[in-house]
DNA sequence: GCCAGGTGCTACAAAATACGTAGCAAAAAT
DNA sequence: ATTTTTGCTACGTATTTTGTAGCACCTGGC
């Protein structure tokens, strides 16, 4: 049971990107960034947002993406992305452009 | 019980992007058109580049990524990006930048 | 004080999804 | 013709997500 050959091509990808996209590989992690994009948004009104999303899974997202550093909690006001958020979503926001254009 | 407030904020984000965060939203969906970004690869070796995925999904993934139009199978060389893949990619890559400069 | 409403968050069973391993049929290589 | 490699399926187990209910806390007005 050698992994042998296959193992060839193993891991040209890196351990930071791989990480990456098996974060943003669960639902709804994108989806929140996205919501938070223009204005912070607290518990339920990001719930509201993201239709369909039960608390338990918000409450797991949140608490990821905090960990990850890309959002952040104000007391009275929500959550709303850090400069690191604000920046991924720089990066998603061309994501946005091809969804609309390639799936209608 | 009525949604009152919060749905004020509702759906501001279009169904397409909807869809395709779902989409993306799934273990290893973006794996596996960052996998296929320089080369055609076949089953195997796309099973060997994504450590842990199981043949079950793999096949899933390639299925969806299929109806998308994303990926094609060409019978002597494996699975490759499309034209579209291969722009989706493009937009991928500086996620790729962001999770270098985040992640480490 | 008291109650009404909103808040963030938790609990828990059911459904959906992914994992891990084994293995098969067909094609290719030997 | 036999072995190897291929794409892919089966299936039991584990994990994740869903859907619904509700709790403890805070703030407001009375």
């Amino acid at each position: 049971m050698a992994k042998g050959i296959q193992s060839i091509r193993e891991s040209r990808t890196s351990v930071e990107l791989a990480q990456a996209l098996d974060h943003f590989g669960r639902r709804w992690a994108l989806r929140v960034i996205w919501e938070l994009r223009s204005e912070a948004l607290n518990f339920r009104a990001l719930r509201g947002a993201c239709t369909g999303i039960s608390p338990a899974v918000m409450q797991a997202r949140l608490h990821q993406l905090r960990d990850l550093g890309l959002i952040e909690q104000i007391p009275g006001l929500g959550y709303r992305l850090t400069a690191a958020g604000e920046q991924l979503f720089r990066v998603l926001a061309p994501l946005a452009e091809w969804a609309e254009s390639h799936l209608k």
